[in-house]
DNA sequence: AACTTATGTTCGTAATACGAACTTAAAGCA
DNA sequence: TGCTTTAAGTTCGTATTACGAACATAAGTT
């Protein structure tokens, strides 16, 4: 068994694939329609390259195309939920975090870490309105700057966190944020040492959580939960001598129920 | 510009991208996790070339392995993301079904159609736990037995509405369900007579819901809402007399908010 | 209508993906 | 534990496939 990863240019890897996949990525929030020009300029491809991979995309479904303009269908969505239903906790979690919620009035939700960001797999929004709106499943937050990301973070091994010590690019989205590399390391080992973050207001302000890692019962790390609030409405003491509580409660419960 | 789809084999289509694709979506809920020969026998093709795009999947980050099993990294909700960050609309959309699910404590969503299919794209869950849990942004259900399927597939073309119901397959999920073509033809045609959708009890025992077109004020079809219930609790004419009228209303406040 | 820009198409060919066959590793069984 | 079976890794020859340059056509702008 050997688990490196194959380059560019070695002999199985398949360039055509990649550069597809590419092609299909160029597509976000930002540019959610766009021409065969701009996909090219956008991936850095000969026009007549992203041509082909874009009129494949078409054959196969995963992209419209209105005169010039192409854009995704909803048959992506196909490539991404089969990581979600693959999940076989994914509903006992979900109704933890539903608990959560009807309890405490928070939003409450289970992510993973994904390159520097962590990705939200299953959620239980609030009726509160805040930061409860686009934070659908499948969203992709910088992991450095809120709770859920720390804590995987945290569980890095060494070598790991270094490496995204060393990578990650920081920015200060309000006056609160972390834009030091060593400040943020101390930060994350504190993490690791009490085993649950909360970051306060340092991705967008009024926003504060406290999140935890959950394991199953075979000690597999399942992602990392939290609950989310605002700061305006919640203090500090509240976050961390109930909700705090609470929430490893749950963790511990999910690991007995996927035992 | 000529909008007809390339075939396998036509010149400008990527073999190897459909592929890798085709490899890719070998993963599912039912098989979550496989070796490379279950990946090559379940995808039809040779051993080696499976392994190939496995092992190119991996270097992107799109598959893990340990030892011989490959599963899914949550990096491929990156590929399905792109396509529910784009829509423009869904904070909107999410807001009015949230002031729906507050109203009637039901869940709401909003979905479209991907092939035979409606897909999950905006979700607000009811507190009532009901068919609530896997239904996720993202799910998949079928069409033809879905209320939100029902609008979707009545607002076709005919030509479009004919090869439907020529290739698709009625399944007998519930008592209720319609297996007939003709029966499930009158149905649509009435749908779209009517502006909307009641089906109760076809794909689940217990499941009720209503649903309506969904327009943006420039004319564009976002997709179906609805309102799901359970049948044990809530009569027909509550859904026909108090639920269709309120989603009717929250249709029109989206067309509204989206010109 | 003329000009500019974007896209579609063709074609030669380098390279790339392919699969058969051999080798090695891992799993299963007694 | 040793042997057998099965699965996976590797090599290599080559057919085919993906590639891009150049030309042709279409669409957009003034």
């Amino acid at each position: 068994m050997d688990d490196r990863k194959l380059k560019p240019g070695d002999r199985d890897y398949v360039g055509a694939l990649a550069s597809g996949l590419e092609v299909l990525q160029a597509f976000d929030a930002e540019h959610p329609r766009m021409t065969l020009s701009e996909v090219a300029t956008r991936t850095g491809m000969d026009r007549a390259k992203a041509r082909r991979f874009l009129l494949t995309l078409h054959a196969l479904g995963f992209v419209k195309r209105s005169g010039r303009q192409f854009e995704l269908t909803p048959r992506v969505m196909r490539l991404g939920y089969a990581y979600q239903s693959s999940n076989q906790y994914r509903a006992v979690i979900q109704q933890y975090l539903e608990g959560i919620t009807a309890e405490l009035g928070e939003s409450s939700s289970l992510a993973v870490l994904d390159g520097d960001d962590v990705v939200y797999v299953v959620r239980s929004a609030a009726r509160h309105r805040l930061m409860a709106i686009s934070l659908a499943v499948g969203t992709r937050l910088p992991a450095a700057y809120t709770s859920m990301g720390r804590v995987l973070l945290a569980q890095l091994p060494d070598p790991e966190l270094e490496a995204f010590l060393a990578r990650v690019e920081l920015h200060r989205h309000t006056p609160a944020s972390i834009v030091d590399r060593e400040a943020l390391r101390a930060e994350l080992l504190s993490v690791r040492e009490a085993g649950y973050a909360i970051v306060d207001q340092e991705l967008d302000l009024g926003l504060r959580s406290v999140a935890v890692p959950v394991f199953s019962g075979a000690g597999e790390l399942l992602g990392a939960i939290n609950i989310s609030t605002n700061a305006v409405r919640v203090d500090m003491a509240t976050v961390r001598d109930s909700y705090l509580p609470r929430l490893q409660a749950v963790a511990e419960q999910i690991r007995q129920a996927t035992r």
